[in-house]
This record gives C-alpha cells, sequence and structure tokens, in this order.
DNA sequence: CTGTTAGCGCATTCAA
DNA sequence: TTGAATGCGCTAACAG
C-alpha cells in the first residue's frame, strides 16, 4: 500500500506539496499538481483515513445504535440513515443493541474509542442513556424516535399522540363508537403518547375509551393475535373497530378475527401504525397511520452534521408528523 | 479526552507500561498495574483505536457491502452479520449499495482507506466485481450468497438448485403435474438455479415445465402480482401449483389470484421463497424454501476471520442447504 | 520488570 | 509557493 511518501519521492516534491494537492489546501504550481496527480494515479494512492483521523481528530465516521435492524421499521430508518449520512460524506458504523442494555454499553464505549464525529441513537433504552450521558460532553448525538425523560437532548420525533389522534377520527368519522386499542409497552412513552391521542380522539367525538378495551401488548404478530383472543372472550360485547400500535400488532388481531369467522372490515375494523410495505399485501389491505421515515431519518442526519460542525441550532426538538394511509380494513360499521 | 500519557502520569509509570496494562503484553508488577488500572478509572481513558488501527496496521473493522437493508432477505442478513462480526470483536461499517455500480465502487474505495481488516460483499453485481478485483489483493473478503462468474473467490452460499428441487418434490409428492414458476431476473444466476432445480425435481417425477410456464418477474410483489394475472389471461389453462422465486413474488400471487376468486390452495397452491418473517401471518400462511440466513452469517463471519488471521483454510467454497417449510398455502390438488 | 524511542501516515505549522 | 519538522496516540523493539 504506497503512502503519501511514495507520491511524493514519485514525483519529486515533499509530502507537504501532496498534502495540499489531495486537500486542495494551500496553493500549489499547476506544474507541480499535475505531477502528483499522475503520480497518485500511477500508484493507485488511497489515503490512509485512519492516520488522516488521527491527525485531525475527526473521522467522518458516524455511530448509530438501533435496536433491530431486522425489525422493518428499523430497518428502514437505517437504510435512510445510511443514505443521508453517506451523502454527507460520513461513513456509518451499524450496532445492533437487540435492546440489550449491556450490548448498548458496549458499543458506546466502541464508538468512542474508535473516535465517531458523532452518534445517532434510535429507541435506546432509558437506563443506557444514564450511563451515555458521561460521554454526551465529548461526542455530539441525536436521539430519534424516543424521548429521553432525562435531559434536554437534540431529538427528532413523531407525533405520536397526534398518530393516535388521526387513527380514532378516522374511525369516528366512518361512525364507529364502540372502540378498543392494542398498544406496545405502556412504559414506553411513545406508546403512551399513542394512546392518549386516541383517547384524545374519541373524546373529541364524545366517546370513552374503557379501560377494559385497552389490550397492552408487545409489538409483535403473536402478541396481537393474543390480544384479539382475548378481546373475543370478554363479555361486554366486541368493538366494531381496533386501533393497533404498530402493524404486526394489527396483522395479528386480524388473522385471530379471521379465523374465528369474523370478516374485516365488515364485522371490524383494523387500523395499524407504521405503515411497512406489507400492508398493502395483507388481505384486506390495512389502514394505517404512517410514519415519514424518510424525513425523519433526513431530519436527524442534518441535525446531528449540523451540531458535528458546530453551528448554532436553534431548534433541537423537532416533531415530525404522521398521516394516515386508508386502505380496505376499515369500513363504517354493520348497521344494527 | 485523556490520552495513554495522561495516565502514565497519573500513575507515575511510563506508556509503555500503560500500555502493557491495557494489552495484557509483557510483565507489570502487580502494584504497577493496580496503580495504572486505578488510574485508568479515574480518568475514564478510552483507548483511541485510529492511533492503534495506524499503528499495528489493522482496525477489527469489517465492512459489508448489501443492496438494501430495507429488503428482509438482506435486513436479516445485516442482523447476523453484525451479531457475529460483533461477538468476534470487530465493527461493522455498513454499505447499502441500492444495486448502483457507481456507490459500490465509491463505497470500496472508502473501505480501502479506512483501513478495513475484511469486506463481506452481498450479491453484488458482477460489473463491480471487475473493479473490486483490483483491491482484493489488498484485503481479505468473502462473498455471501453471490456466486461470482469471474474468479475462485471466498464464498458462502445457498443451494439454490436444491431449493428449486425440495420445491419441486413437496407439489410433486402432493399430486400436482401441472405447474408454473415465477422467477426472478434470470440474469442473476441463483434465479437460473432455483429454476433448474425445479425443472429437475418435476423432471424425476415425469413432468416438463414448459416454457409457457415459466414467468419472469423482479422479486417484487407488484412483479408476482402480474404474473399471476398473466398466467390467469393465458389460454393453457390455470396450473394447480406455483413457485415464486421469493416470497414477496409469491404474496403478489396471491393476491392476485383470490382477487380474481381463486382459493389457496384448494384452487391453486403457492410455495415462496426465503421464508421471510410474514409467511406465517399472511393468509393462507405460505409454504416456502428458508434460507438458513443465520447459518451463512456466521460461515461467512468465521471465513473471513479465518482469513484475515491468515490462517490456512481450507475449504473456500460453502454450501449452505435450504429447507421446506410447510404450511397452509400448498395442497394436493383438487379431484377433477 | 521497566522506560526510552521510533515510527505508523498524515496535516499543519514555520521558515525559507 | 515550497519543504522540513512536529506531533496526533499508540505499540513494539530495544536497552537497561
Amino acid at each position: 500500500m504506497p503512502s503519501i511518501k511514495d507520491v511524493a519521492k514519485l514525483a519529486g516534491v515533499s509530502i507537504a506539496t501532496v498534502s495540499r494537492v489531495i486537500n486542495n489546501s494551500g496553493k500549489v504550481s499547476p506544474e507541480r499538481r499535475s505531477r502528483v496527480i499522475e503520480a497518485i494515479e500511477k500508484l493507485n494512492y488511497q489515503p490512509n483515513l485512519l492516520a488522516r483521523g488521527l491527525r485531525q481528530q475527526k473521522t467522518r465516521l458516524v455511530g448509530c445504535l438501533v435496536p433491530d435492524v431486522e425489525n422493518l421499521v428499523f430497518a428502514r430508518l437505517a437504510k435512510y440513515l445510511e443514505e443521508f449520512l453517506s451523502a454527507h460524506g460520513y461513513s456509518v458504523i451499524l450496532c445492533n443493541t437487540n435492546n440489550d442494555k449491556n450490548k448498548e454499553k458496549n458499543y458506546l464505549s466502541v464508538l468512542i474509542q474508535r473516535k465517531v464525529d458523532g452518534i445517532i441513537f434510535s429507541r435506546v433504552s432509558d437506563e443506557s442513556i444514564l450511563f451515555m450521558s458521561s460521554y454526551f460532553k465529548q461526542v455530539p448525538y441525536v436521539v430519534l424516535d424516543r424521548t429521553l425523560e432525562i435531559e434536554f437532548a437534540p431529538t427528532v420525533k413523531l407525533d405520536n399522540f397526534l398518530g393516535g389522534f388521526l387513527a380514532a377520527q378516522h374511525l369516528v368519522e366512518m361512525g364507529h363508537r364502540h372502540l378498543a386499542c392494542i398498544t406496545g409497552p405502556l412504559k414506553i412513552r411513545l406508546c403512551r403518547e399513542r394512546l392518549e391521542g386516541f383517547r384524545e380522539g374519541l373524546k373529541v367525538a364524545g366517546i370513552d375509551l374503557h379501560s377494559e378495551y385497552i389490550f397492552e401488548s408487545d409489538f409483535k404478530i403473536n402478541g396481537g393475535k393474543e390480544a384479539a383472543l382475548k378481546m373475543l372472550a370478554t363479555g361486554g360485547g366486541l368493538p366494531t373497530a381496533v386501533f393497533a400500535h404498530n402493524d404486526m400488532m394489527a396483522f395479528g388481531a386480524m388473522q385471530a378475527f379471521r379465523d374465528k369467522g369474523l370478516d374485516i372490515p365488515k364485522d371490524i375494523s383494523v387500523v395499524g401504525f407504521d405503515n411497512i410495505p406489507i400492508c398493502e399485501v395483507v388481505s384486506p389491505p390495512l389502514t394505517t397511520v404512517a410514519q415519514p421515515f424518510e424525513e425523519m431519518a433526513r431530519l436527524g442526519v442534518e441535525l446531528l452534521d449540523s451540531l458535528i460542525k458546530g453551528e448554532e441550532v436553534t431548534q433541537k426538538i423537532m416533531l415530525v408528523k404522521p398521516y394516515l394511509v386508508i386502505r380496505a380494513s376499515t369500513a363504517p360499521p354493520r348497521v344494527v
């Protein structure tokens, strides 16, 4: 592997001149410049970014912590993060935490050691935040899709309250009066927000969401299925519409309903959350609250880039608006 | 950020001693060792991996090139790759190529400049391989799930022929005699292999796969849908079973069939490929040829690790076996 | 067992 | 405009 020295020797100049050519810094005579360029090409010289990073104290490396890239939501986020970061000249170190606090901790440590210029956290645990806070002074970071309850942190997040509200509004407008909600884990704030938004959307229409129609689950297909089964087993009568906190649980619920001979949407309407690609494929296609992942990623990357550059950032907390995608899984309730 | 010097000063030893403690190399007296450890903790010292990498000429960094992390297949692969690589002490630089030759080229260049210890390619284009080959002498690499036609390369790939064969065998055993295949782009070798395996599986049972029942498509939902519509439009009579080269196309086909009032599996059986999680959720759940992604990732990482370590590797080409997952989308054909 | 020193490859003073 | 020299933080060779 040729180094800057080899280039300098071949071009008959000093390494300083080579460096100037590479970085377009300082003045270099046209004649020497072309000699250098020629030498670079002849040797197929590639600058060593380790050395450059060591010298400049910056690496153009960004760490991305996500809970699970296999999950379509984060796969999507990861894709866009990578896209925008690379467009800004950063390489991304991917850290899949598996929701494991220890892994989060270790990864964070590694990222610090690798001298990343910045970090993007999405949906990390509160516990880790505490540990991380000792590093927060050392490296710029942005929190994505997660509200830190601990401190004022640069954040890009979805307006989850609005998401719940939109779902409620849609169902109410269709004439539903008897509704249920399948939530994610309520210890997670965004779930509480989605629930509250949903509740508020119903309240505006004069409808109460009774607690026995709130089913706390786990964001998984089977969780949705089980919640639906519980719903079917209650004596209080089946609701005419269900709002699930993500698409996967909605799918699970749909399956359970159908297995019991119910028709969607004639007997029961279902609304999901996320708008993952499969929504269009399932039968019936799922009405859902869509998250603008691309926009979130873009805003997050731009925010981080500004922080890294040390620019003045006035708006450190950004709220992104979800929108409703209406498909065939919702319809007015059967007239009794 | 404290450096090794600060630690040495605080502990009252030389930087060499600190280095020895950090790396557990050489002999250090217990007393000095504990003084160093204490200083490290007091300063919250983190070794600078850039400097170490520069010095040691290795970074414990591995680049992973994937075409599209949003695609469930690669999301899965990426997840396992990251998991195994990090277990081996590597950090991963994620490169999402979007099947863009220029991006592939640029990424590869960046990886070289960042001095990664190794690279894992999955499904990169043949064209890029040519460009890459100039780098292949510089850095160990493993090709995942892709056959390079150009040279002898360390590879972990699925036995796609067997996958097609298994699908055929399953359908034939159920009594199907009239079959169709929805393929991926046939310029991709693995598609040709799946098709050939399928053809062979039928041939063994004395069945010919006529070319008008081969529908070349694009691995996407809509592609599957369109292929199914074409199938419905032909005059030759509908097959009783269809094998799609991935699950997404199978979903699309299922949807098209159902829209036309056909029952799956009573009227037509469908087999997919990949075994992505949604297979269990769609209705009916999809019978499919499963890829052992975890095993592929594990083998790929282990192979790369061996190559990086310079170990003698006898087996450089590994073939991983797919297996059939039978669900409700396949059944014996209707008795006429 | 310990410390001194050189050098990994580069950008950046400072002189010339 | 150019080049020589310095040091980023670390490991490893060497001398003690």
